[in-house]
DNA sequence: CACACGTGGGG
DNA sequence: TCCCCAAGTGT
């Protein structure tokens, strides 16, 4: 694969580019660092629809990266409840915190030192260095992978072909215009190479590809594990207005949110007897790895129970639950807690 | 290297 | 309803 495959990519990247929040358009300069580094964070494993809302609340509520290293950690987990994986969340305030107090609030150009910085992985810091440094980073992503992998009709699983596909990717990169180059090579995955479906018609590329007779067939996947089931339940405790949130432990499964308090009894180290629990119905959840099957359950107590009878929970009012920065499974069984009955 | 880690939209 | 998946990272 030669510069051909690049100048056609960037050629139809200048009369097709996605206008987005975050973009410059073709040929311009590059987007503020602070800019590529939060959309990048928020697209990992993200579609453009979603997050397009959060990129335009958080640069509005926080600017710069100084602005953002200098919020609560609450109120920017709260921002991100709805987008998912919160550990990126996590990492974004630590990595604002980094670059706020090592690199004076501006961000390395160096894609190493990009990569060295919390929640930035291999295809983040190619991703800035190309796109807000101009620098010739070789960027690999899924649309990277899977045009690479129908271009030249690649048989490996795309779990055993990284280093086949990177060497590609490093030889279809172009010297000049890396962050255009890197923004038409996701567009053009996102847009005509896509996984079902793909428009080979309109592809400025299509007459290299040699997926082309059959590309569906590309990349090769590993059969995918089945998703196991899980069933839990969550406790909806109400008392004069208010609602009794916890917030998760810091690691793991929507780490460091506010929530229900879950588990198979309530959560109180008090006395239950003579409490009406009623049963308000079942939320069920799809995570990535598990099916979740979530049961209701609902107390309307009398008297606010002693506050050293919960480990970390907080009174939210009941009003304005739709503020507390519940991730959707949470808000889903506010929802079923609520509801009429 | 395999698995944990969210969510909502599309076919 | 169900399966796939979307600009990955951390462990």
């Amino acid at each position: 694969m030669s510069t051909c495959f690049a100048a056609k990519l960037l050629a139809h990247y200048d009369a097709n580019a996605r206008t987005l929040p975050w973009r410059s358009p073709p040929g311009a300069p590059p987007p503020d660092p602070y800019r590529v580094w939060l959309s990048e964070i928020m697209l990992q494993q993200t579609t453009v629809a979603a997050a397009i809302p959060y990129f335009n609340t958080f640069i509005t509520r926080w600017p710069s990266v100084a602005a953002l290293a200098a919020a609560d950690d609450t109120a920017v987990m709260a921002a991100w409840a709805g987008l998912g994986y919160y550990a990126r969340a996590r990492n974004l305030i630590k990595c604002a915190r980094v670059v706020a107090l090592e690199y004076g609030g501006v961000f390395p150009a160096d894609e190493a030192a990009l990569r060295a910085l919390p929640g930035i992985g291999a295809y983040t810091a190619a991703a800035m260095a190309a796109i807000a440094f101009g620098a010739r980073a070789v960027v690999v992503d899924g649309n990277v992978k899977r045009v690479m992998a129908r271009v030249h009709a690649i048989e490996t699983p795309l779990s055993q072909a990284e280093v086949q596909l990177h060497a590609h990717a490093t030889a279809a990169t172009p010297h000049g215009r890396p962050g255009d180059y890197a923004q038409a090579l996701m567009d053009l995955g996102a847009t005509l190479c896509t996984p079902r479906a793909p428009k080979c018609g309109q592809c400025p590329v299509a007459r290299a590809c040699k997926g082309r007779a059959d590309p569906t067939r590309y990349p090769v996947h590993a059969p995918k594990a089945p998703r196991p089931e899980r069933r839990e339940t969550a406790w909806w405790i109400e008392v004069g207005g208010h609602v009794l949130l916890v917030e998760r432990p810091t690691n793991g499964l929507l780490g460091g949110m506010r929530a229900l308090p879950v588990g198979d009894a309530p959560p109180m180290i008090a006395d239950w007897r003579g409490v009406d629990w009623q049963n308000m119905g079942n939320v069920r959840h799809i995570f990535t790895h598990f099916s979740l099957d979530l049961a209701v359950q609902r107390a309307m107590l009398l008297a606010r129970p002693a506050p050293e009878n919960f480990h970390a929970g907080l009174w939210w009012p009941v009003a304005k639950i739709e503020t507390a920065g519940l991730p959707s499974l949470f808000a889903k069984a506010a929802r079923c807690a609520m509801a009429a009955s």
